[in-house]
RNA sequence: CGGGGUAUAGCGUAGUUUGGUUAUCGCGCCUGGUUUGGGACCAGGAGGUCGUAGGUUCAAAUCCUGCUACCCCGACCA
């Protein structure tokens, strides 16, 4: 059971399902978080799909350390800045005991600080451009599995931790053009993944200047809206133009034998997917999970009888259909412990938001049918135990895999709004929330006035919304295009 | 980083205002038994440097100070 309510008090009710269902732990180090079994085996799912769809595409997988010196980390300015605002920086190699406590010693002092990598452009541009040489070298499509540490001021689990797991790829171009497609491309791969896998509808755009990857040209994002009308920026993908490429004279020899900078992109997205995943889809039940990512998509409950017999024909009956059902790729746990009752069980996987659950006692011998439950909709239907089992239960999981994302569609939609007037405009995006297309000056200081106002800030310039022109919600100047406004996290 | 709050067994808590026996209760945990169709029941048992370091006092969970962590609000947020 979860004590919160989602609409009550939404924060307390996330920190519930994530502490209720075992996902993840805050460690006694302000901001870094202990990933637990069930919550590191679904980020262990979310990486091995994302990786396959991403090696399908080109890219290969790399590692760089987690340590990056001083001055390598410092050469592109823009980036440096922004991120030496709050980062881990290793100075010392030693620790002494000194009056029987630990203590660094002064003596193991480095010569040169190492920042414990808050994104890792700067060493791998060191890198690259020991790689890089000719037109033939190009493109460089690579990718990393890591963590990186960021000082965050305020953290929340999943979604701002000082220390994430993410992948993020780099990749080098001969070409501008080129080096948008790619970053367009892993956008829509982005999309398709969340939408797929996560069952996350998202709105794709692009970051106004303000709120771009310092060290970039432009950003690209994917926002999701969140079931309390905040969005939350769920991956994006950076134009770096030539910015690394300068800052690490990082250069090719073209096809007319002239040298020239090189075009690149990174992009990345973290374990704040499972942030999105818990915020998007779970209820005042527990977790609910969508079945191409569940850890587990069916958990099998023996229900007990006071007959050895029946007992006996009953644990015959499960695991002939976990071998069938294990057969057809799924994922299957069998749960016999006895010191556990059925409805203790039922609880337990509901809060951990298993797809299915399958019961069998002697009703279900009786009858020779089973009884299903699934998690999305909390039904319960019945099925004959026989041949055709497998087949339901799979096409089941793709019902319950639509009808998650066909929810979270319906939700995410039905919340966006064409707003002109400001007092609209303020008075619902605090009773309702929501994505809000509205005209924007492309000021810096409107974007600001408006946050101060509303709380709302501008999340993206959406491609796929808002083509016409207008006046600014605020300033009434002239607006290209209407953009997305929202709270956010 | 600023403002507010909190910290007592694995979790949730009483006790703190007004210092004074052996620190309360529930859940969980362990043992035995009966149970098992929506978080079972009975009996017995274990578990505490009261966040941490100092200070005041005959005496500190209780009063004072520093530190740390967590929660809420704000600032910040590829």
């Amino acid at each position: 059971m979860i004590n919160n309510n989602r609409d009550k008090n939404y924060s307390e009710w996330y920190n519930e399902i994530i502490n209720k269902s075992g996902l993840a732990e805050f460690s006694g180090i302000r901001g870094f978080m202990v990933i637990k079994p069930y919550g590191y085996s679904l980020w262990e799912i979310i990486k091995y799909e994302l990786d396959k769809i991403l090696k399908n595409s080109g890219h290969k997988n790399i590692y760089f350390p987690i340590l990056i010196s001083k001055s390598v980390f410092s050469k592109e300015k823009e980036h440096n800045k922004f991120f030496s605002e709050g980062c881990a920086i290793v100075t010392h190699s030693k620790i002494k005991k000194y009056n029987n406590k630990s203590i660094i010693d002064s003596e193991s002092k480095l010569k040169e600080e190492l920042i414990v990598r808050p994104t890792s452009e700067s060493i791998i541009w060191n890198t690259y451009k020991k790689w890089i040489q000719s037109y033939k070298d190009l493109p460089v499509l690579l990718n990393q599995w890591g963590n990186a540490v960021r000082w965050e001021m305020r953290t929340k689990l999943f979604i701002r931790t000082s220390e994430f797991l993410w992948q993020e790829g780099h990749t080098a171009h001969s070409s501008k053009n080129e080096a948008m497609i790619e970053v367009k491309k892993i956008l829509n791969i982005y999309t398709d993944f969340l939408k797929d896998f996560m069952a996350i509808p998202v709105i794709r755009g692009i970051k106004p200047h303000i709120d771009k990857f310092h060290g970039s040209e432009n950003t690209y994002c994917i926002e999701a809206l969140m079931q309390d009308g905040k969005s939350l920026q769920i991956g994006t993908t950076h134009f770096l133009g030539q910015n690394f490429s300068k800052a690490f004279n990082v250069k090719f020899t073209n096809f007319n034998g002239k040298k020239e900078y090189i075009w690149s992109t990174s992009w990345g997205m973290s374990t704040r997917l499972i942030g999105g995943l818990i915020m998007s889809h779970s209820d005042d039940k527990g977790l609910i999970i969508p079945p191409k990512i569940a850890p587990i998509h069916i958990v099998i409950i023996p229900i007990y009888d006071n007959e050895e017999k029946k007992n006996f024909l009953i644990e015959k009956i499960s695991k002939k259909l976990i071998s069938i059902l294990s057969i057809n790729k799924l994922r299957v746990k069998y749960d016999d412990r006895k010191m556990f009752t059925p409805g203790w069980k039922f609880n337990e996987y509901e809060i951990k938001g298993i797809p299915i659950r399958i019961s069998i006692g002697k009703n279900e011998i009786k009858e020779k049918k089973v009884e299903i439950f699934r998690r999305d909709t909390c039904n319960k239907i019945y099925h004959l135990l026989d041949s055709r089992l497998p087949k339901f239960i799979i096409e089941l999981l793709n019902d319950i895999q639509k009808n998650i994302y066909k929810k979270a569609l319906n939700r995410t939609m039905k919340s966006i709004i064409k707003i002109d007037c400001f007092n609209e405009f303020k008075n619902h995006i605090n009773n309702f929330g929501g994505f809000i297309l509205s005209h924007w000056d492309g000021t810096y200081e409107t974007g600001k006035i408006i946050q101060k106002k509303t709380e709302a800030t501008i999340r993206c310039i959406p491609f796929d919304y808002g083509k016409e022109e207008g006046k600014c919600i605020y300033s009434g100047k002239y607006s290209p295009q209407r953009v997305i406004f929202s709270k956010s996290y």
